[in-house]
DNA sequence: AGGAATTGTTTGAGCGTTCATTCAAACTTT
DNA sequence: AAAGTTTGAATGAACGCTCAAACAATTCCT
């Protein structure tokens, strides 16, 4: 009865160390990645920067990454994987009714932790080089189209025929984009909190016969 | 009767010449920076891309424009520059009637002279560093306030009550910018004719007592 | 179990390149 | 002749990436 040959499973700790070491130092790398982008701005975010900001060499980042650009993709990847777990765990949290997960998707939209002003920094300094590198839109396009399956489909059991609902759908999508942009350019007359209020008005107006959007007044 | 002191306005032509050929150099250059971003990206655009697209030499980017920093604020200016002018035209072509001004202004940001693929990498190249580049936000706040206060002008004459007026100007302003970050990211998914239909049925939905709004059916 | 060998990880100096900016000299217009 | 304009080589700083060497964990061998 030796040894087997540390193969699959049964052996205590073969490799497993390593691994965790490697995952976390990718973690950590990017997370420097994020945090230098947020400080530095991305044109101004080098392998010098990242590597201050998590504490260890240049080295170690091509190392694990290969390249600058694996780093940064890696990094947009990062927070488009936080931007959908935000928006699915609060469908999951959500109700049944389709009222409640249609507010539920669209409030995710506006907490801090996907667009506050250091987020929104990030997202609109990767999509800033979006045409200039290609990968950059295939992850979002990627991202993109599972929201909008789940945005729409919600909207096809608020309102009759796919066509409205859809226009519905894309009318709502619209809005998140374009308050987000008014988050980033102008972080002094609009907050989330503007957003989410604002996002109810016009959930009012377009579905007025759903009670649950009923304007206050 | 010797010469004046070149001052005012009497001299024949002191330095006119000279005059006109530096602004037409600006233009060239503030034109070729235009097409080097658009072709290289933000990033990649250096004083050679532009002097080079401009068929000049790197020197006389710098002796125009002191530093890249004030070519790229100076390309910047003229993006906005041309948008203003562009919604302000539509304005003006439009007849006195509120719907009228209404359809005009928002359809005006549809229009491919600010909106194209092209375009539309120019601004997201430039908002992507606007966090890092105070210059920029400083530009972007100046020429956005007179736009939306046009906007919420024509809404003021639309439905009653400043609030109800402000509040589907800001609704609209939104829609426009969140279309065109459609437009960036997805442009084989949407284009400005499907905006400018997205915007008609949205502003029927908005404002169904108008009918100029109404939509076909 | 214990020490050598193997494999995996980390460092940071160094390489070649690119870039913004400078500047003396050449060229043009007044 | 004077003033304005344009050139392009030179400068120095910054950057991405390489790599030999050092360090650490794991495995092998007795």
């Amino acid at each position: 009865m030796s040894e087997m040959r540390t193969g699959q499973s049964g052996s205590q700790r073969p490799r497993k160390e390593r691994k965790t070491n490697a995952d976390m130092r990718r973690r950590q790398l990017v997370e420097a990645t994020l945090s230098s982008i947020v400080r530095h701005g991305l044109a101004r975010t080098t392998l010098a920067t990242v590597a201050r900001e998590a504490g260890l060499s240049q080295g170690v980042a091509v190392f694990y990454f290969e390249t600058k650009q694996g780093l940064l993709t890696a990094a947009l990847r990062e927070i488009y994987r936080r931007y959908e777990a935000n928006w699915m765990a609060a469908l999951d949290a959500a109700g049944p009714r389709a009222e409640d997960r249609l507010l539920a998707l669209l409030d995710a939209d506006f907490r801090p932790e996907v667009c506050s002003r250091d987020a929104l920094a990030v997202w609109y300094a990767f999509w800033g080089e979006l045409k200039t590198t290609e990968t950059y839109a295939e992850i979002a396009a990627d991202f993109d189209a599972r929201r909008f399956d789940a945005l729409r489909g919600i909207c096809r059991e608020l309102v009759s025929g796919d066509a409205d609902a859809g226009e519905l759908a894309e009318w709502l999508d619209t809005f998140c984009d374009g308050y987000w942009q008014k988050l980033y350019l102008f972080p002094s007359a609009h907050g989330p909190e503007d957003g989410r209020r604002a996002l109810r008005g016009l959930l009012a107006r377009l579905l007025p016969d759903r009670g649950a959007f009923a304007a206050r007044d």
